[in-house]
DNA sequence: ATACTTTTTAGAATAATTCTAAATTGAGAA
DNA sequence: TTCTCAATTTAGAATTATTCTAAAAAGTAT
């Protein structure tokens, strides 16, 4: 599952990312077709596996930017350790609470009707609906 | 809005608690008849503006232990910091993003249909949602 | 009161994340 | 190219939230 390194500089691009060599690692590591949930560790451990060699501190870097700048999706589900969710799409969640594991809910099942109206002045950032197992 | 010290000893006695001396003074911050959503300083600030002695430890050790217990809600939201809700009734949650600030959502508005089939031996344990603003 | 268990607590320890400041890299101009 | 300057990367220190430890205090049942 490689991935085309033109793709990534095109997705990079597209987000006012410059393409330097460590964003386009990680880019590659976590864009590569299949949805992934994924905490710094995992892809801290991703990167040692794939001998791309960066700090942690960048990945924390790195990773932030990607989610500011919409490519990733931050998760909260316990306290701890952050999520980043690489499928952007509208869906939702299941949470595995023994195994402190998310997995995308399939399909667009979930409908939500009856939301309330807001508070003045405010508008929806997002609706995140968690299950937990 | 002070407490019933009475009703305070059988909530807890009803929630197999000991009642001992600081876990009834945190029980008669928090229940009071008003919804709350509470981080680990709020209780402690709490406890100081009422001259509740007592240790962070303690805060983290009776929170927790009221949660396990099902006295207390515990929401995430973002990393960080975790929050925990009195109001145990089923509802569901605004979180205003710039104030990291829990607001329930009035009434039994939102509806969720189409939940999907669990996989399989697990069952539910709750249905969080979140509406970020 | 006595003995025994459970709680409480201060402070140390751990974990996740951010900050700092120095070294490196990237991008454009000469 | 090579030079320059801003942006990025990095190691390690700092911060924040939480849990752990082990000793002192409080609770409970004799």
């Amino acid at each position: 599952m490689s991935v085309d390194s033109k793709q990534i500089n095109k997705l990079l691009g597209e987000h006012k990312i410059r393409p330097t060599k460590i964003r386009k690692a990680i880019a590659g590591l976590l864009f590569d077709g299949r949805d992934k949930h994924v905490s710094v560790d995992d892809v801290i451990a991703l990167a040692r596996a794939r001998d791309v060699k960066t700090s942690v501190a960048s990945v924390y870097n790195t990773l932030n930017q990607f989610a500011a700048a919409g490519l990733l999706r931050r998760i909260a589900v316990d306290g701890g350790r952050a999520f980043f969710d690489t499928n952007l799409s509208d869906h939702h969640h299941f949470y595995f609470e023994d195994e402190e594991r998310l997995e995308d809910i399939p399909g667009n099942a979930i409908e939500i009707s009856g939301l309330p109206k807001l508070p003045k002045g405010r508008q929806i950032k997002s609706v995140d609906v968690t299950i937990r197992l």
